[in-house]
DNA sequence: GGGACCATGTAAATAGTTACATGATTAA
DNA sequence: TTAATCATGTAACTATTTACATGGTCCC
């Protein structure tokens, strides 16, 4: 769990220079099925790279609005590397929800329903929208070749995401029968 | 994110009278694939959970071991029930494996190949492991009628498992076609 | 006697969220 | 003019991990 959102920052700024609202926006968007950081992380984080000199400020900064934008250093780019060689830890995941049909005995089935429900809807919302996200990959140039690696993380959303929405079906069938059988 | 920790014990509990030690154990083994819980939250949760009269503590306790044996209360009962009509908050996750695919194109692909074998042999153990928990669980009585919610639950494990596996066999393939490629 | 596991707990450190403070710009 | 969004940051709080401390039991 150490110092991870460090080298998101890192690799977001390995492509091109940005700023912390900028890289927050980035992830809020392309990693949002699988990643999270909030500003409070972000800027402290910046703060610490820029001091070490992982980052600095780039000539790009807009006077306009009161933007930083920040570039990666050569030392910041080894740091990257490096890290990229070491092995990730087992990821965190905490699906309330499947804590919540396990439980289920002690609670309702129509409050069940209604999580399932929303459940179903968020992860059909990320569906489609990471089915946009590929056909937008898909029809624009590829200047720094790497399109092909962001299509295999989109592709694992895909794929993670109509694995739990044929849960869904499933366990409302499921739900339905046990109302019935009552 | 606040107080989740406390409706697993609760729930735990509302089953059958526990100790820490045990409900660690229970979350280690039944909830690994989707939740998990440190002795470093455990014991002080138990603890304020027994000042709260949410748990008492059972006559079963062991002599032998110095175990400490909780039952709920009606009072936890209630609060568990309230919970479970709560909404669950937006599940997080964090799938260190995805970030390094993204980033993959500042780093050495023999290093991803072998962070890759390694999610895949993971994954490959949940699901074995899944799928030997769910024989297990229907070819032993059912007293409390719960076991067709709880094999809701491992559907889930087995159908996210199979299409995490599904996902490295094809990323495996593209990162060989890569190097080919080279 | 030693290693694996049972068993409970605390302390320190780190990670992460949420709320707050501030102010500019854009577009309806 | 007002709401949304851009933009940066800090402080307080909460959550979580990791390391430490202690000691018992079981079995080889």
């Amino acid at each position: 769990m150490k110092g991870k959102s460090r080298y998101v920052l890192l690799g977001l700024l390995a492509e091109q220079p940005l700023s912390g609202y900028e890289m927050k926006k980035i992830i809020g968007i392309r990693f949002r099925f699988f990643w999270d950081e909030s500003f409070g992380q972000i800027y402290p984080e910046i703060k610490k790279l820029f001091e070490q000199g992982m980052i600095t400020l780039s000539e790009e900064m807009s006077q306009v609005r009161k933007k930083k934008v920040y570039q990666i250093t050569p030392l910041g780019m080894r740091s990257l590397k490096e890290w990229l060689k070491t092995a990730p830890e087992k990821e965190t995941l905490r699906l309330e929800i499947l804590l919540r049909v396990y439980f289920s005995k002690y609670g309702e089935v129509s409050y069940l329903q209604n999580h399932l429900a929303s459940f179903k809807e968020q992860h059909q919302n990320d569906l489609n929208q990471l089915q946009l996200f590929k056909q937008e990959l898909l029809s624009i140039p590829d200047p720094d070749q790497n399109h092909r690696d962001i299509l295999q993380v989109i592709e694992f959303g895909i794929k993670a995401n109509q694995a739990y929405l044929d849960w869904c079906e499933q366990t409302q069938h499921y739900l339905t029968n046990k109302i019935v059988k009552q």
